[in-house]
DNA sequence: GCCGATTTGTCCGTATGTATC
DNA sequence: CGATACATACGGACAAATCGG
C-alpha cells in the first residue's frame, strides 16, 4: 500500500510503461499534463518522474519531453537489482529454494575481519555459513556476519529460514543501504567442496555491507555465487 | 564547474565526508544549519543530501539526523561505476593503458543481434572490436556496435584513440544513461586468442546499453574482462 | 506516558532560467 | 520570435519520528 501520493503516481506510470501503454521510445505527456491528470503539484510529478529515471525506465530532455527508455527483459537467470533476499529472487524467478547452514556459531572481530568488515575489532558477532540450493543444485555459499547487539536470539533454525525475515518482522528492524562490492574469484577448496560448479573454476563474488534504518553497520557478507544463475543489473547515469 | 547551486553544495558536503570532516557514523548538521551555512532554501540542501545518499554517502534518520556510512576504500583495482571510459577509469587507477583494434567494418542488424542489442532488424551498425591493455597485459575485450546514423564519421584511428571522446566531444553527443548488465562466462576461443587471461577460465561480462541526451540507444556493447582487475560497485536502497 | 522541541518527510504554489521546436 | 517543456530555486505548511524532560 502506497503512503505518498509520489510514489503511488511512481507506480501507476511504472505499470503503464510495463504494459507498454507508454511505448519504448515515446514521450511521456508533459509534467503539466501529468499534474492535471493526477491532481498534484508539479514537484510530486518531478518526485516520481526522477525515481522512474533512477530506474532506468525514462529519460528527460529538458525542452522535449520525458522519453521512455524501457524495455522488457528477456530470458531471466537469477538476478540482483536492488535489495532482496534470497526467497524473493528465488520466488520471482520461479525457483524452487533450500537452504542449509553448514556452520552457526559467534566470533569476535580481529584486526584483519574488522578491516574487510567494516566493524570494530573486539564486535562481536554471528558467523553463519550457508549453502541455497535452487532446484536442487547447490549454488551459492553465502559467509555471513551479523552484529551479536543488534541482531540478538538468532539461531541455526532461523538461518536455515530467512535471517532476513526474522531481522524485518521478529526485531522490527529496517534494512535500508546495501553497499556491494562484485568480483570475479578462483574457486576455493571450500567451493569445491560445497558447490555445484559444473565445470567452472571461478566463481562470482558480491560482498554486501548492510545498514540498518539508524544508518548503523549490521551486517556483512560475502555470497560466492556459481556463474550460470548469476546476473546483476544496474543504471548508471552521467553527470553533467 | 558546477552550475546548479545544489550540486556545489553536494560536492562541498562530499569533500568534507572523504576527508572525515564529518566521520564515519557521525550526524551531519541538520538541514536547518546547512540551510543557514549555506544560504539557500531547505529544498536545495534536500536535493543535495538525496543526491549523497543515491551514492551510499549519508542515510537520512526521520527525527533525528542525516548519518554519514562513507568508510574509505581499500586497495582498489579496476573499479566501474557510474558512466567511465576506459581512459578516465585507467588514468584514476594510475596504469598505463593501450588500445589495439582488432576490427572495424559495419554490419546490417540481423534478427539475433537486434534482439540482444535493442537495436531494430535492419540498422546499420559499426561493430568495432577492440582489445584493451593496462600495464602490457591485456585485459579487456570489447566489442561495440554504434548506431552509424547517430555516430557518423567513424574511423578505425578514432577507434584506437577514444570512441567517447569523439562522440562527446566532436559529434557534441551526450552520454546520458547507460544500462548494464553483468555475468560470468567461460572463456571462448576468441578470448583466449586474444587476452592474458593468467590462468582463469572465466571472464566477467557487462553488456552495456547506452542512451544519448535524447532517449536514444545509440550503442551496444559486450565488455569481457579479465577477473583480476574487475571490480563492480553498486549502492542499493530498499524501498519502502 | 505525555508534552514540546527538534529534525526529517511530503506537498504545495510560485518564479525564473534554459532548451527545443 | 513565441510557445512549450523541463531545470532550478525559494518559501511556506503540515505530518511523522525522535528525544529529553
Amino acid at each position: 500500500m502506497p503512503k505518498a501520493k509520489y510514489e503511488s503516481i511512481f507506480r501507476s506510470i511504472k505499470k503503464k510503461i510495463e504494459a507498454q501503454d507508454y511505448p519504448y521510445q515515446s514521450l511521456l505527456p508533459s509534467e503539466n499534463t501529468l499534474t492535471a491528470e493526477y491532481g498534484c503539484s508539479r514537484n510530486t510529478i518531478r518526485r516520481a518522474l526522477a525515481d522512474l529515471s533512477a530506474d532506468g525506465y525514462v529519460q528527460a530532455i529538458q525542452g522535449k519531453g520525458v522519453r521512455v527508455i524501457y524495455q522488457p527483459v528477456g530470458k531471466t537467470t537469477f538476478i540482483i537489482g536492488g535489495i532482496e533476499t534470497f526467497q524473493e529472487t528465488a520466488r520471482r524467478n520461479n525457483l524452487r529454494a533450500v537452504t542449509r547452514v553448514i556452520r552457526f556459531g559467534t566470533v569476535s572481530a580481529d584486526a584483519k575481519l574488522a578491516r574487510e568488515s567494516g566493524f570494530s575489532e573486539g564486535d562481536e558477532l554471528w558467523a553463519v555459513e550457508r549453502l541455497r540450493y535452487l532446484d536442487g543444485k547447490a549454488l551459492i555459499l553465502d559467509l555471513n556476519y551479523f552484529l551479536k547487539e543488534l541482531v540478538p536470539g538468532l539461531t541455526p533454525e532461523i538461518a536455515q529460514n530467512s535471517i532476513y525475515e526474522y531481522i524485518e518482522n521478529q526485531l522490527g528492524m529496517q534494512i535500508v543501504t546495501s553497499k556491494r562490492k562484485m568480483t570475479v574469484e578462483h574457486v576455493t577448496m571450500r567451493d569445491e567442496r560445497w558447490m555445484d560448479l559444473d565445470g567452472y573454476d571461478c566463481v562470482a563474488v558480491v560482498t554486501n555491507h548492510t545498514f540498518n534504518a539508524d544508518g548503523l553497520l549490521f551486517e556483512y557478507t560475502q555470497s560466492r555465487h556459481q556463474p550460470d544463475y548469476f546476473c546483476f543489473q544496474d543504471t548508471a547515469t552521467r553527470k553533467k
